[in-house]
RNA sequence: GGAGAGAUGGCAGAGUGGUCGAAUGCGGUGGUCUUGAAAACCAUUGUACCGCGAGGUACCGGGGGUUCGAAUCCCUCUCUCUCCGCCA
């Protein structure tokens, strides 16, 4: 969430600037400002009154250490109608932080100056491309070709589970466990130190990156005990460092994590999302990255040009989007999206999300640093991209890489997989 | 799952109703000494909110209660440890 003070001293530049996000902060942020200046002063009133019943309890304390059994008697008959002020006061004082976290939380980040005007996809703005269209006649879509080679089985993960939870089979599985490989050594090399987090969390975790409360209804929620399947490594990874304070000098931080990812996808079936397009469950690689606000965006460019070398590396002609206004994350700054088109669906898919959430997310993790010899704590900033997601890669390789005598696996993966064409 | 013990500052560990935001040790930081370092010694060292400041308030796992007053007593939740059971 934003920071009060961001918003008491920028309060115009959020408003003008959420337009972008489609959103109307006009009344909420007054509504901020006045409850943070009720909270305020109903702080100072309980604090004073806190403070005179604190003296008070001393003085008793004294006179009956000294035998004054009167006068502390009587002492303590004023105490009464204090106790009654601050529970009152208190109560209030509860209420209105309670309302004014409520408002706060449902405030998007600002988006960067350079995010684009616009309503949804159509206007998110190329930034570059690159790699080679292929040149098929008559490509046979994805969910034509695991069928043929027998490598991803949708209906029997239906009869396990349901739509969305297919089974990877054979070559198959060992592709998705190359790619998996090929990823995280990938972003080993790049520096990012590698965890395998737990699927499953609580919460706090989920409010600290921003899935809770927004999007509750997009998560698997295991009730009994109240954990949630994570959407993404993000969550477990970026809550490693929920209430941490870091030494500036250990800025940046960076991690990467292969895990499954679960989403629930509500309302969301239709056209376009037929075969690995879109699951209930799938595998990413993420990469997740904690930085000094002064670097954040240095990092921001420098995450994107380790995807750009993934997609790249794999030869799949890619494009990088800026994400418009009407398209960007409720939580982030500014984002990229890659997608890799696939030759058969004649169509873009997108496959990585790259952002930089300021300190949006720091804000709710209480993620801060310290510079050497400040006294003061600051939000940290978080980034975090896939770097990459599974199914859509795998669309595309075996769409793009068909051939008459099977489908050809790039040169980069064959130490991985152990074989160079599917047949 | 059953029984018991526990949760205190970066860490270890005192503190069982007031003088406790909290002893002591270690660690960190600054300094003295030294050619430099180590050792020793001295000082300093939690977070947040309110206030221009002096200062005030809250926080001893979370929430609630008793009391004039709670780290300390009571209830409850969570977590950790030990033993038993089950188990990859």
């Amino acid at each position: 969430m934003l920071t009060l003070k961001y918003i008491q001293d920028n309060k115009d530049q959020v408003i003008e600037r959420l337009k972008i996000k489609r959103f109307d902060a006009v009344q909420i942020v007054d509504e901020i400002i006045n409850l943070d200046n009720q909270r305020k002063s109903t702080q100072v009133e309980v604090e004073a009154l806190q403070a005179e019943m604190n003296s008070l309890s001393k003085e008793i304390g004294q006179l009956f250490k000294s035998g004054q059994m009167e006068e502390a008697n009587k002492a303590k008959a004023r105490t009464g109608e204090l106790k009654e002020q601050i529970k009152e006061l208190d109560t209030k004082l509860s209420e209105t932080t309670t309302k004014l976290n409520e408002q706060l939380v449902q405030i998007p980040n600002v988006p960067n100056e350079i995010v684009p005007e616009g309503k949804g996809e159509e206007d998110n703005v190329e930034v570059k491309s690159g790699g080679e269209m292929p040149k098929l006649e008559n490509a046979v879509p994805h969910w034509d070709l695991i069928k043929k080679y027998d490598i991803i089985d949708f209906e029997l993960g239906t009869k396990i589970t349901g739509a969305g939870f297919p089974i990877y089979k054979g070559k198959g599985a060992r592709l998705q466990r190359a790619l998996i490989n090929f990823f995280l050594d990938e972003a080993d090399k790049a520096g990012y130190g590698e965890v395998i987090p737990p699927l499953l969390v609580n919460e706090d975790s989920g409010f600290g990156t921003g899935q809770l409360p927004d999007k509750e209804g997009q998560m698997y929620h295991a009730t009994a005990d109240n954990l949630y399947l994570i959407p993404t490594a993000e969550v477990p990874v970026t809550n490693i460092f929920r209430d941490v304070i870091l030494k500036a000098s250990e800025l940046p931080v960076k991690h990467c994590a292969y895990s499954a990812c679960f989403r629930r996808e509500a309302g969301s079936w239709g056209a376009h999302v037929r075969g690995l397009n879109r699951l209930h469950q799938f595998d990413k690689v993420e990469i997740v990255q904690v930085a000094h606000p002064s670097e954040s965006y240095k990092i921001l460019d420098q995450m994107v040009e380790h995807v750009q070398s993934l997609v790249e590396k794999l030869n799949l002609p890619w494009r990088l989007l800026r994400l418009c206004g009407g398209d960007i994350s409720f939580t982030a700054a500014l984002t990229y999206d890659f997608e890799v088109y696939s030759a058969a669906q004649e169509r873009w898919l997108e496959v990585s999300s790259v952002s930089n959430f300021e300190n949006y997310q720091a804000n709710r993790l209480k993620l801060r640093f310290k510079e050497d010899g400040e006294k003061k704590a600051q939000l940290a900033h978080t980034l975090n991209g896939s770097a990459l997601a599974l199914p859509r890669i795998m669309a595309a390789l075996l769409e793009n890489n068909q051939c008459e005598e099977g489908i050809r696996i790039p040169e980069v993966l064959i130490p991985y997989t152990g074989f160079d064409i599917i047949k």
